[in-house]
DNA sequence: TACTTTTCACCTAGGTGCGAAGAT
DNA sequence: ATCTTCGCACCTAGGTGAAAAGTA
């Protein structure tokens, strides 16, 4: 997955010890088309039957709470695919044409949270926060609708070297991409801080550990409601 | 490292948990120098300054019990070099021309055994047991000395691909290599199953299971005293 | 002479977008 | 028309031994 998902924390117990984990989820029940004399996404009509929802955990876990404060979570590995039956069953499973919405997770460690290495799959019955920045939705596609994003992954991949010198961002290009970027500031929700949820006096001390957690979300953004990569 | 240090296990506890550890340590305290004439390794004088002794914990650790009777551990990301100040600091450093036994440990899994990602980097005040199988000892070198060494591993590394058409053994050289092996059955010490300590009437349950556990080598073996790689 | 380091061609393994061909 | 799949050239990244060059 292209660009990287990256989130910081703060606000978390140093002796705690944490696996963060990722996700995607539909944004919608809608199915897209892309118009292209319109350069617009229209929808086209209900949701193609939903692919089954997949946990990638960080491998880097179990982070501990100092680590996690100082230290970046990157989700260099996450992999999309269209296919349900591909080989290792390790890749997170999109429909193209769809938008969704990815998700970190902050799950407080359990022992045995593994079982034979792989992780159980659901996060029912384990203590744990999500975190969801409206800022990455994306649409999934099999190939790139707009020449912007071409250029901007070319240009930002190193696999893609072989086709940067025909497809560098002219001065204007990159200056389209700004004003796009910005635009998005005011048509997604805005960044903000996590409310603190309401403190309850039944709760554990790990609990309100995990209450206190913030998560900040990092590197590009999505640049507009438009295709990203499956593949 | 190559030919790789698989082991087995069997006779530990299934709801225990367990890392799994290589390392190398010299074998006396000579060095060696190869008679080209004689096709056979000399003692050339007293062992050179030890080089730091690392410890290889393998990333798949820890390990449960169940999973580690039924599975072989493998160590294939191990990496030999002569360079104290190589890179990442994640290879085991030797001296070329001297004699080296591989040891395998099995040491109880604990809770904060490792530190920031990083194996704390000795043994001491951990519950364990070392393996050691005297048919895995090897002589580390910068070149080979031997020709049928060069044409082995040409043939079963697929990295070496690219030199087969011209080294493949021939027949003759095969049984060559058959009878080697063979001879070195005799040399060495045989396979032998782990004596069982002494039962003492203070050992804890961990410690008993411990004390059962059996280690079995697996894979290639080091065909004579001679070359292996480093680099 | 004997050993070590460096550079090189040749591999494995796999991440890119392109464009042709296929599917609906 | 629109979307998907597949083979491809082109990359990154790195594991091989051969041979040349370096060291002592």
């Amino acid at each position: 997955m292209f660009p990287t998902v990256r989130a910081s924390f703060s606000g978390l117990g140093s002796d705690q010890r944490y696996a963060v984990l990722l996700d995607i989820v539909p944004v919608d029940n809608k199915r897209y088309r892309y118009a292209y004399h319109r350069s617009s996404w229209l929808v086209a009509g209900k949701a193609d039957p939903p692919a089954p929802a997949r946990l990638h955990i960080h491998p880097d876990s179990p982070f501990n709470g100092e680590q996690l404060k100082k230290q970046v979570v990157s989700f260099e590995k996450v992999k999309l695919t269209n296919n349900e039956m591909d080989k290792h069953g390790h890749q997170l499973v999109l429909n193209s044409m769809h938008r969704y919405q990815p998700r970190v997770h902050l799950v407080k460690w359990r022992e045995g949270m593994m079982s034979n290495g792989a992780f159980l799959g659901d996060l029912e019955s384990e203590l744990f926060r999500t975190f969801i920045f409206p800022e990455t939705v994306f649409t999934a596609v099999t190939a790139y609708q707009n020449q912007l994003i071409t250029k901007l992954k070319i240009d930002s991949n190193p696999f893609a070297k072989g086709f940067r010198d025909s497809s560098r961002l002219t001065e204007f290009e990159r200056e389209t991409m700004e004003t796009m970027l910005v635009e998005q500031q005011y048509i997604r929700p805005p960044l903000r801080p996590f409310d603190l949820e309401m403190a309850s006096g039944s709760l554990t001390l790990e609990e309100k550990a995990l209450l206190q957690a913030r998560a900040h979300i990092l590197g590009l953004r999505s640049p507009f409601p438009s295709p990203n990569l499956i593949g």
